[in-house]
DNA sequence: CCTTCCGTTAGGCTC
DNA sequence: GAGCCTAGCGGAAGG
């Protein structure tokens, strides 16, 4: 193809905000907060409606370089070469993906309304324990959810066990750090100035970091195995009661 | 154009190791660490060679759906759609892609060997450091660098001054945070117990947080700006003079 | 606007 | 293989 006559096409489908695909040999140069260079090669070219602009190369899940929505993007000749100009401000970055050949172009003009339903996120970890809090422990009662701790943050889940002691539950849908153990004290410290009584610590997670699991002991907080796949069947079961009660 | 048509393009392409490009209207499903569900809509998916495997919807940088190099890709009819799978084992993952209608299965294969140079990347940066002291402090003299510190981990660089001070160098690409200056200090400590003798602290950073700015008085540590550009023209110019010499 | 925190983080490195 | 850290992280939510 062409170089002056993709470059048309390119525009046009620029001016009717077209999905852009264009396949071709092509050198790429970034620069902003890093910056890269990469020599010719053949790749896929992705210009998004919305500035966003993708370069992939055959193998790899993630772009090899791109521009996030938003970026004003140009299109020129200059020599044999057809150059493609991704800019933004803040941070003031710019992509350019001068190509050498093109093997085709392609437009789009796609409609997509539909609404990404994801479960299972640390929010729905939470729905889970506050819909069945027998997860974290039998007779655990949840009391507040998101409750601040002075400077510290905000405590996921604050409750009382059976014995009608106070519990802090920390949740994590990755496995629980050192760090996440230290920030759980921290609240915990919290409480224990704010109602001077000392609270139990729980760190409601998959798994946890070897190098963390000493501070369990050194701190007095215990673990609970909670997967995210386990609270999407606890919250699967409630939603199935729920459709049954109504 | 006929989904049963599509699907042995799709299965030749799979079969060649080609980039397969689709576009039509899909729903996804995915299940595995987390799990998400969207309804039909016109999108583009993309295969590549690897097993890698994406879904771009019309708008954002990112997929909305993907699964990394290594999946196992099957392609099969039923009833009135075409479905593309991409399992993985370790993470169990699946990724269930249902077309309503294809648009265009476009093949390409695709050959890029050229290697992607990455400029100023935290390593550059310390590079720039050992190229040049001078960028930190005049005087500034290296004597190690990722030196091992007790059980808290790794020195960016460890050196003395122009007095004959010690001094620890803590290196970050983007702004420090009070974690860092946090990090810094451990460090410090470390080489006290080791050494006897309490080493200045400096953390070169393009910036700082500004919450992390009370932390460098309380702590002592010093702050010097040092961006990701001006170690990039250190290096350039290190690279100029050495080609110069050799 | 800046800061903090989560992510199907991915990817790379070490043990 | 598992654990741990970095990233042009991106993105969202909160101040």
């Amino acid at each position: 193809m062409l170089l002056a006559e993709a470059s048309e096409k390119i525009r046009a489908g620029l001016r009717e905000r077209a999905l852009i695909i264009v396949v071709g040999l092509m050198g790429v140069a970034y620069e902003g907060r890093a910056a890269s260079t990469l020599g010719p090669g053949e790749r896929l070219l992705i210009i998004k409606q919305d500035g966003s602009i993708l370069v992939h190369r055959p193998l790899g899940y993630e772009p090899v370089n791109w521009q996030p929505p938003g970026s004003k993007i140009d299109v020129y000749l200059v020599d044999d070469y057809m150059v493609v100009e991704a800019r933004r401000i803040s941070p003031q970055e710019i992509l350019r993906i001068i190509f050498h050949e093109i093997y085709e172009v392609y437009l789009f003009k796609l409609s997509d309304s539909a609404e990404l339903a994801m479960y299972a996120t640390e929010e729905d970890m939470k729905r889970a324990i506050l819909a069945d809090p027998s997860i974290i422990e039998e007779g655990f009662r949840p009391i507040e959810d998101e409750r601040k701790v002075g400077e510290s943050g905000f405590i996921d889940i604050f409750g009382v066990d059976g014995e009608g002691n106070l519990v802090v539950v920390e949740i994590k849908r990755r496995n629980a750090t050192a760090a996440d153990v230290k920030q759980l004290i921290n609240y915990v410290d919290g409480i224990e100035r704010e109602l001077g009584k000392r609270p139990r610590a729980i760190i409601a997670a998959p798994g946890i970091q070897k190098s963390a699991v000493k501070d369990l002991k050194v701190y007095g907080v215990e673990f609970k195995c909670l997967t995210p796949k386990k609270c999407r069947e606890v919250l699967r079961k409630k939603g199935g009661l729920e459709r049954f009660i109504d």
